[in-house]
DNA sequence: ATTTCATATGAATAATTGTTCATATGTTTA
DNA sequence: TAAACATATGAACAATTATTCATATGAAAT
C-alpha cells in the first residue's frame, strides 16, 4: 500500500473512479445549503406538522381550532405551529384574544402534493 | 358549561368554529397516507441522505466511492443507503465485488429542488 | 479451498425530538 | 382592577435516530 495512496479504505480501482468522485465532490452545494435544506425536509417529517399544513391549506384558523381539528393538546399544537413559523411555512397575526394561522409559502403545497405522488405508488 | 359541549377545552366561540372544523377535518386525508408521507420527508430530513441523493443525482457509484465522496465512513453509508432504498429513493445492483447504488424515482430532484428554492429566499 | 475485498448488519452510545404538565404572557370583558 | 380566556413556553420524559465499532456475508482472485 502506498504512502500517498488517498484511497486507502476504498474500493481498489482508485485510478478509475479518483475522476468520478473528484467531479462530484467539487459539484456538490454549500455545507450550509444542504443543512437548510435538510432542516426544511425535517419540518415535514412529522405528521402532526403534516396534518396541521393540510388543515392550514384549507382554511386559515386559530390555535384551538386546529387542536380540535387534530384532536390533540393546545400546547403541542403551539409548539409544533413554531417549528413551522421558525421555518417560514406558517405566519400569524392576532385577531383579539386569538391568534390566527396561516400558510406562508407558495411552495408548500406543491412540494407535499409532488410527495404524495411518491408515496402512492 | 353544558355537558355537550364538544368544544369544552376550545376557544369560545363554538358555534361559528364549528362548521369549519368538522368541514376541514372530514376533507383531511387517510392517517395511513399521512403517515408515510412524513415518513418520505423524513427520509429527505438528514444531511448525509441528502447528500447521498445529491451524488447519485450526479452518477451512479459504488458504495465505497459515496464514502470517498462524502468523507464518512463506509459503515454510516451503508446503514444510509438502507434507508434510503426502504424508501424506494435509490437502488443497487451488483456489478462484481461491488453494488452500484443509484437513483430510483424521477419525483427525487423535482422534490429536492422545490426545496431548494424554499430555502434560498 | 483459502484469502481478500466490498458491503451489510447488530449492538451500543450520544444526540435530537414530540408530547405533557405547569405556568407565564398578553388581551378582553366584567 | 380583577377575572377569564387564548396562546406561548420551559422543564421533564419517552421515543427515535445517526454514527461507530466489531463482525458477518458473499463474491472474486490466488
Amino acid at each position: 500500500m502506498h504512502i500517498d495512496d488517498k484511497h486507502a479504505d476504498c474500493c481498489d480501482e482508485s485510478i478509475i473512479h479518483d475522476d468520478l468522485i473528484h467531479l462530484v465532490a467539487e459539484d456538490m452545494p454549500e455545507e450550509e445549503e444542504l443543512y437548510d435544506l435538510a432542516e426544511l425536509f425535517k419540518v415535514f417529517g412529522d405528521t402532526t406538522r403534516i396534518k396541521i399544513l393540510y388543515t392550514l391549506f384549507k382554511s386559515e384558523m386559530c390555535v384551538c381550532d386546529i387542536a380540535e381539528v387534530l384532536g390533540m393538546s393546545q400546547s403541542a399544537i403551539s409548539h409544533q405551529l413554531r417549528v413551522l413559523k421558525q421555518a417560514k411555512l406558517v405566519r400569524n397575526k392576532r385577531d383579539g384574544k386569538q391568534i390566527i394561522y396561516s400558510l406562508d409559502d407558495a411552495h408548500i403545497s406543491k412540494i407535499i402534493s409532488m410527495g404524495l405522488e411518491h408515496v402512492k405508488e
